[in-house]
DNA sequence: GTCTATATGGAGATAGAC
DNA sequence: GTCTATCTCCATATAGAC
């Protein structure tokens, strides 16, 4: 249970700010969320969030920081791992996929809401012009190392469509994440985008089976390429 | 050539804001976009937005709505044509898929910069809590022709498999039409994000190759499944 | 339709006592 | 580390003359 905010019980005051940014933020988004709303829902003072974070965008940049190692603990856990068991012949596609994407959308699942909310700041900051300088900052490390395995594994594809195909993974899985419920009304509740587990289930052999294309064919583009719009009207 | 704001010269006032906000909502976000920056931008005042469109979030709404309309328009366009080429086959995948990602990329990558905002606008849009119910509103229609269209070329394939591949399919296309430049770091420039015509000559075989391969094993879950996440610290 | 002027509130940040 | 008080600025929205 939840002690009232006398100062020297439950967490000190920096967690707690921290806890009602990342879910104030999650809700509402970086500017619809005031250092008031925070201080409040933190049972503290702005200046508090001022002499510990100095402003918003710190207290921001803090946040997406301070769940990033985790994630990429994880993920370079899971790929040691398939190494091992493969080594020397290079991991398939499916388990680098799985490597990658699985610390992410396991945490968004079942970590608690604290880790919910956190993905879900990443899924809105992914696609937004302003912090996406953060965000390489923080994963793009990783991604580097993940990206070699990928070109051990399909040695003869280019480097363009190896980086594509890593970016398309990276969206789809910050897609689920997300949980806008979008699916959920298409689909007249056959599927909940809550159920991330089930969707990771299906997304796997879909991304394997695009990169296993895009690594095959290195001559021919596939059927078609682009058409043309409609030109009447 | 634009001329000055001279009241009756160039396009009126009630484009001149849209143009505007359009702009500044692409590059800032909704909430960092103040009314006073659009009035500026517009080369008018504050008080002709509010006679024009109500208030902040009505104009947001028009915004997103008044080019959602062309778009499904070239896609249901582009639909038909395959239908035509087909009938009664069903439709390959690549096909359908091209049909719905190729409109909005193509609007995003050469129709000018006001296509390019509005198409950044809904990438940003798409992951965020708040503005779901707009896209709904104004996309689910189409989404839901094509998701009958799916159901004929896959006809085995479960709802939820079909419903999950379109929204990873419309997570890649957001995430490319996002244009974060991610991908030209993490590729040292073998790739530029702003190259929207090549990105989706991969992106095409990669998700047709996805859909295929849900479409296929209808039984068994590709091979693994979800791990655990390593437990050790 | 357009403009000026203003109402009203909330934002982020800081100073300084304790 | 914590709290109160306050500064300064900017937000959205509206009233009313032209």
């Amino acid at each position: 249970m939840k002690k009232k905010a006398v100062p020297d019980a439950g967490p000190p005051t920096r967690e707690r700010i921290l806890s009602a940014a990342e879910h104030l933020f999650a809700t509402h988004g970086y500017d619809a969320t005031s250092l008031r709303d925070i201080a409040i829902k933190a049972e503290t003072r702005i200046g508090l969030v001022s002499y510990h974070f100095q402003n918003k965008e710190l207290l921001y940049e803090t946040l997406i920081e301070r769940r990033s190692a985790e994630i990429g603990r994880r993920r370079l856990g899971l790929l040691t791992r398939e190494r091992k068991s493969f080594l020397p012949a290079a991991i398939p596609a499916e388990r680098i996929i799985h490597a990658y994407t699985w610390p992410f959308l396991e945490l968004s699942h079942s970590a608690g809401a604290e880790w919910k909310s956190y993905t879900k700041i990443i899924s809105s900051v992914a696609n937004s012009q302003r912090w996406t300088g953060l965000l390489s900052t923080y994963y793009d490390p990783v991604a580097t190392v993940f990206l070699n395995e990928l070109r051990r594994t399909f040695p003869t594809c280019s480097e363009a469509k190896l980086v594509a195909g890593f970016t398309f993974m990276v969206s789809v899985m910050l897609g689920i994440a997300a949980e806008t419920g979008r699916a959920d009304q298409l689909s007249n509740g056959a599927i909940r985008s809550t159920d991330i587990g089930r969707i990771f289930d299906m997304m796997l052999p879909f991304l394997s089976a695009g990169f296993e294309r895009l690594g095959d064919a290195d001559d021919g583009m596939a059927v078609g390429g682009r058409g043309l719009a409609p030109s009447s009207e």
